[in-house]
DNA sequence: ATTGTTATTGAGAGCGCTCCCACAAACTGC
DNA sequence: GCAGTTTGTGGGAGCGCTCTCAATAACAAT
């Protein structure tokens, strides 16, 4: 049995409250008798019970991580990986705890949501990869649970942190405009998801400040996985593109495999840009130029934020953050070079 | 304000201990007085208050998932998702919630492991990937917290789950064998880790058994990165293999880049086999030969355990408990065909 | 010296729940 | 019909902590 705040009062000779006073770090201890609490902490090994803490304070100190669905898809790339990690990192060093929820599926999600999220033992929650019509969002706004979400939301009372994917997108595009090309194809991710609309954004626009006329048949819709860059690339070629811009890199390697097997040789017929730069990138051959976003950073933000709107989550109303984090161009030789 | 017991006991008029049994389904309610108290449960919004409940029955249905260091190099492959993947779902299933502690390196080790683990939250710790002298492993022993290794362990008294690492890399070199090679090489994973271990000993025992004598200017230490596998090959060369086995897929395309930099074609003049299948495993050219594991079902089983450990941990002394999966050979182009 | 102020401490309530125990009501058996 | 069960219900303590409030001690100001 642990040691409880009664007994190292009286090993101290001094009341509970006053040991909470020393564990607590309150002013008003006279510095002796702090010195002698200290002492008794430390003889008997003393350390708070957090189940109990929390019943008073209201408050955990854990926070949740909610991944809807997409969990097949999410696995295999680094994305969540490293959002975890970088969420996990700064949840350390803030002395919170990240307790991870993944939904596996429609089914049960309700039940879920209420044991986990609505009623548990969080104090707020991070989503990360919602479509834009996902229920979650719009139950915990009505719960009134803080929570942030990790990718960009349209509704107003959201604050979230994102990378910028449309402007990722169109120094992808621009890449490839000042290599010269001029038919360039784009295999969109899931436009269901914030991430793969403002990826398409992102080409419209790069065509767009050139003058270059967006056709319609040089776009076609994936799903951010491999196998739909296998079919969309199969979609493209009738349509011969010079280039093709995929809003993945999963979905990249699947139209290089196309490209293969349709006789193209990458880059010498087709050129060809992915994005999120996940490690096979580096190692396919040709090594495939991409966008890389900052995910860990990603994931560290994402809890600093929840962080100070937990801080504030009782002042007046407070604004709505938004952080958008810059991408970068990772040249390599999957669009040749000038 | 959410509404507590007593409000419901009001509404249903009885009392808080009624409430209780019909919330935690105990014998001993009238069916009526059962009815009436649902009703009011719906009604009212009800849902009873984790933390409260937690302090009086000193379990919080939480388990923890260590990983000490080692986390740059695990997130680089998919073990990491798959296994919280595998993880999370069973504890869904048990309506467990799943925390993540992830130890960054050994700065704040002790400080992260009296706050997390010994006092915190958890029921109950998972343990993936230490290596063999890992003090994590001994402080949870010390401190009698029920704990699952993911991953096998030499002392006696752990629980673990792992795959069958030592008959992995025999059928690996068993295929080679089949395949006519003759001085097969093996790149090492980290040798304090008993995968490490496992996988060189596999590899032995495939050669003791066909006869074939174990050179040791054949066997060079890797610690399973990309990097490894890269200087593990340059330092085999001198010995002119004609197969590889590397000892996860990271260090299998490691050594290739090696090979293909000395002018070696793949499967042509060395046949190459890895370890893990990770997703770059079937992208690269050529695709790798290589040893699958059940990674979500370890998490999965491991999750198992665990909880079977807890419900018995009140018991008299229950046995320790081993489980070893079984692994799968991929056949794929890197090491040619018969 | 007397009042006012501030620093230091302890007592006690209470967070929302579970669970033991007591009690009443209903039921058994001889 | 009365002791001896069994079943359904409520009262109350208590889990380990925080926090308000009152009490005391110490000290400055009049």
């Amino acid at each position: 049995m642990p040691p409880t705040l009664e007994e190292v009062a009286r090993l101290a000779g001094v009341s509970r409250s006053t040991v909470s006073r020393v564990i607590n770090n309150h002013p008003n201890v006279r510095p002796e008798t702090r010195e002698r609490v200290q002492q008794a902490i430390r003889q008997s090994g003393y350390r708070p019970h957090p189940v109990a803490r929390s019943l008073v304070t209201k408050c955990t100190q854990i926070i949740g991580m909610a991944i809807p669905e997409a969990v097949t898809t999410l696995f295999t790339d680094p994305f969540f990986p490293l959002l975890l990690r970088g969420a996990t990192e700064t949840c350390n060093a803030h002395h919170y705890q990240l307790l991870l929820s993944l939904f596996n599926g429609p089914v049960g999600r309700e039940e879920m949501y209420q044991r986990v999220l609505r009623h548990g033992y969080l104090d707020g929650v991070l989503v990360a990869s919602t479509s834009l019509d996902d229920p979650l969002i719009s139950n915990l706004l009505r719960d009134q649970i803080p929570f942030v979400s990790v990718g960009r939301h349209t509704d107003k009372r959201v604050h979230y942190v994102d990378v910028d994917n449309v402007s990722g997108a169109r120094m992808a595009i621009e890449h490839l405009i000042r290599l010269g090309h001029q038919r360039i194809a784009t295999i969109t991710g899931r436009l269901d998801m914030i991430a793969g609309q403002d990826r398409l954004e992102g080409y419209r626009q790069a065509l767009q400040a050139r003058s270059i006329p967006v056709e319609e048949d040089l776009i076609v819709e994936g799903d951010f996985s491999e196998s739909s860059g296998v079919m969309g690339m199969q979609r493209l070629l009738p349509a011969s593109p010079d280039a093709v811009f995929a809003a993945s890199d999963m979905m990249a390697i699947g139209a290089l495999k196309a490209l293969r097997q349709a006789g193209c040789q990458v880059p010498h017929n087709v050129a060809l840009i992915g994005f999120d730069d996940i490690p096979a990138a580096s190692v396919i051959e040709p090594a495939l130029t991409t966008v890389r976003q900052p995910i860990e950073r990603l994931g560290s933000m994402a809890v600093d934020l929840l962080l100070s709107v937990l801080e504030n989550s009782s002042e007046e109303e407070a604004p709505t953050h938004r952080i958008i984090l810059p991408t970068e161009l990772v040249v390599r030789a999957s669009c040749g070079s000038a």
